[in-house]
DNA sequence: CTGAAAGCGCTTACAG
DNA sequence: CTGAAAGCGCTTACAG
C-alpha cells in the first residue's frame, strides 16, 4: 500500500509538502497542489489513518458501549448515533455489553487502548469498575439512556414519568385496579426509576404496588416470561403487567399464551418502548415511547463538546404513551395520545 | 496517559525489556517481568494499540459492513460475529450501509484508512466501486449472506432452495395456487435467488409466476407496504404474498391491515428470515430460518483464515421452514418443520 | 512556499 | 537476558 513517502516521489516533492496539501494547509502552491493530486490519483494513495491518530493523538473515533444490541431500542440508539457521528465527522464503535459489568469492561478497556476520542455508554448494572475509572480519569464521556448517580458526566436520556402517569391513568381508566410491573435490574437508573414513577403514578389513585406485584427482570426477554408465570401463580394475580422494556414484553407475551390466556381480556399487558412490531402483534401492545433518534443526536453532539473541552450539557427530553389494544377497549385516556392508523378491524368482534 | 518509556522508568529497564515482557516474550528475567508488572500496575499503564499497529501493521480488528442494522436478521449477524471475533482476539467495527451504495463505500473507505485486518461485507446493490476495488486489491475479505458473483471472495451464506420448496409444498397443500412474493433489490443475490428458488418450486406444481406476482421490493418496510397494495390493487389479486424479508413482510402485514382484510383468511403470508417477533404477531408469521449464528461463525472464522494468508472456505448452510399460522390451518407440510411451542390456543376457533 | 528533522508509542532485529 | 537503535507513516514547528 503506497505510502505518504511514494506521493512524494511521484510528485516530486518533501513528504511536508505532500501532507500540506492533502490537509489543505493554505501555503501550498497551486502548482504542488495539482502533482499531489496527480500522484495520489496514480497511486491510489490513501492516508493510514492509524498512523495520523498516532501523530496527531485523535482518532475521529467514538465507542458507544450499549448494554444489549439485540434490544431494538439500542439498535435504533446506534443507528442514530452513527448518523449524527458521521454528519460531525467521526466514525463509531459499538460495544455490546450484553448486560454483562465484565463484558462492558471490556469493550471500554478495548476502545480506551485503541484511544477513541470519547465514550458514549449506556451503563449496564451500576457500572462497571473499567468504567468508573475511565470516567475518573477524564475520558470525555456522556451517558445514554441509563446513567450512574454521582459519577459527574452528562446524562442524555428521556424521562418516563408523564408518559407512566397517563399510562396508569388509562388502565384505571378501564377499570383495572390489580397492577403489576416486572422490573429491570434494580442497579440500572431504568430499572429503578420506572418503577418508582410507577408506584408514583398508583399512589395518586389510592393503589399500592404490593412487593408481590414487582417482578425482577433483568431486562431480557426470559426474564419477562418467568416474572410474569409468578404473577400467573399468584392466588389474585394482577390484572395488568407493566413490562418496564420491549424484550420482557416479548417474555411476557410469550408466557401468557403459552397458559393458552389472552391478552387484553385474560390480563392486559403494556411496555416501556415502543417498536414498529408493537404494531403487529396479537394484540397491538399499549407502549411508552422515547424519542430515541433525539436521543442519539444529543447525545453525540454533547459527546462532541466534551471533547473539545467544553461543558456538553445533559438534556431529558419526556416519553409518551402510545395507546394501543392490549390493556383493553380504549377509554378516555387522558392526555395521551391515541393512536389509530388506519381502519383496525378486530378479528374477535 | 503513561507510555512505555514511562514504565521503563519506573521500572529500571529499557523500554525494549518492557515490551518483550509485556508481550509475553520468553527471554525476560522473571525479576524483570515482576518490575514490569509492579510499574504497569502503580501507573495503571495500558499500551496504545494505536502505536502497537502501526509498528506491526496489524490492527487485530475486523470490519463487518451489512445494509441495514434495523433489520433483526443483521443484528443478529453482527452479535454473532462480534462474539466469535472476541473469542479469536479481535473486534469487529460495524458499518452501516442502510441499503446504499455510496454509503457502502464510505464505511469500506473509512475501514481500510483504519487499516482493519480484514473485512466482512453483504454487499448492498452489486457491490459499490470501493468495495470492489477492496476485493481486487486483495484485501482480505469474505461475503456474508449476499456475494456478488465473478469477485474472487469465499462466500458464507445460506441456501434456502430447500426450504422454499418446502413452503411451496405446504402452500399448494393448503389450497393455494396463486402465489405472489415481494422481491429484494435484483441487484442483490439473495434479491434474486429467492425469486429464482420461488419460481422452480411452483413450476414443480405447475404453477406459474406472473409478472404482476412479483412486487418489487428493497428489503425495507415501506416497499412490502406499497408492493402488497399493488397485488391487493389486481383484477385476481394473489391467494398467498412471499415476503423475502422480514421488513418487507411487516410492510405487507401493514398493508393488509390498513385495507380491513385478515390474514390468512383474506390473504396469506410468509416471509423470508425468522425473527423472535413473528411468535407474536396477528397472525404468527410462517417463515424461512437461516442458521443466522453460525453463519456469523463461520464468515469470522473464514476471514481469519485469509488474513493468516490461507484459503479460507466458502460455507453454504441450509435455511429451514418454520410453519405457524398467517397461511392457514396447517396441514401436511411435507417434510418441514412445524412449530408448536406450547399449547396454544387460537382465540377464533 | 518548501524541506529537513523531530517525534508520536510502540516492536524487533542486532549486538553484547 | 538486556539495551541501543531503527523504523512504522504520518504532522508540524523551525529555518530558509
Amino acid at each position: 500500500m503506497a505510502s505518504i513517502k511514494d506521493v512524494a516521489v511521484e510528485a516530486g516533492l518533501s513528504v511536508a509538502t505532500v501532507s500540506r496539501a492533502l490537509n489543505g494547509h493554505p501555503s501550498v502552491s497551486p502548482a504542488a497542489r495539482r502533482r499531489v493530486e496527480a500522484a495520489v490519483e496514480t497511486l491510489g494513495y490513501r492516508p493510514n489513518a492509524v498512523a495520523r491518530s498516532l501523530r496527531t493523538d485523535r482518532t475521529r473515533t467514538l465507542g458507544l458501549v450499549i448494554s444489549d444490541v439485540m434490544n431494538p431500542y439500542f439498535t435504533e440508539l446506534a443507528r442514530s448515533v452513527e448518523e449524527e457521528a458521521r454528519a460531525l465527522g467521526y466514525s463509531v464503535v459499538i460495544g455490546n455489553a450484553d448486560e454483562r459489568p465484565d463484558l462492558q469492561d471490556h469493550h471500554v478497556t478495548t476502545l480506551l487502548d485503541r484511544r477513541i476520542d470519547g465514550l458514549l455508554v449506556s451503563p449496564t448494572d451500576g457500572g462497571s469498575p473499567g468504567m468508573l475509572a475511565a470516567a475518573r480519569a477524564g475520558t470525555p464521556m456522556v451517558f445514554v439512556d441509563r446513567w450512574i448517580p454521582g459519577v459527574d458526566v452528562p446524562v442524555v436520556r428521556s424521562d418516563g414519568r408523564a408518559a407512566v402517569r397517563d399510562l396508569v391513568a388509562h388502565l384505571h381508566g378501564l377499570g383495572h385496579r390489580r397492577l403489576a410491573i416486572i422490573a429491570g435490574p434494580a442497579a440500572t437508573t431504568t430499572g429503578r426509576e420506572r418503577v418508582d414513577a410507577f408506584r408514583e403514578a398508583l399512589g395518586a389513585y389510592g393503589l399500592a404496588l404490593p412487593g408481590t406485584y414487582i417482578g425482577q427482570g433483568d431486562f431480557q426477554a426470559e426474564s419477562g416470561r418467568r416474572a410474569t408465570e409468578r404473577f400467573l401463580d399468584l392466588d389474585e394475580p394482577p390484572e395488568v403487567v407493566f413490562a418496564a422494556d420491549n424484550l420482557m414484553a416479548l417474555g411476557a407475551l410469550d408466557a401468557v399464551r403459552a397458559r393458552g390466556l389472552r391478552v387484553p381480556e385474560d390480563i392486559a399487558l403494556a411496555a416501556f418502548d415502543d417498536i414498529p412490531w408493537f404494531v403487529h402483534t396479537d394484540p397491538p401492545v399499549t407502549a411508552i415511547a422515547q424519542p430515541t433518534r433525539d436521543l442519539g443526536r444529543a447525545a453525540v453532539r454533547a459527546l462532541v463538546e466534551r471533547i473539545a473541552g467544553r461543558a456538553g450539557e445533559s438534556v431529558t427530553l419526556p416519553a409518551r404513551l402510545v395507546v394501543r389494544r392490549s390493556c383493553g377497549k380504549p377509554g378516555k385516556p387522558g392526555n395521551s395520545s391515541i393512536e389509530s392508523p388506519s381502519p383496525v378491524r378486530r378479528s374477535t368482534p
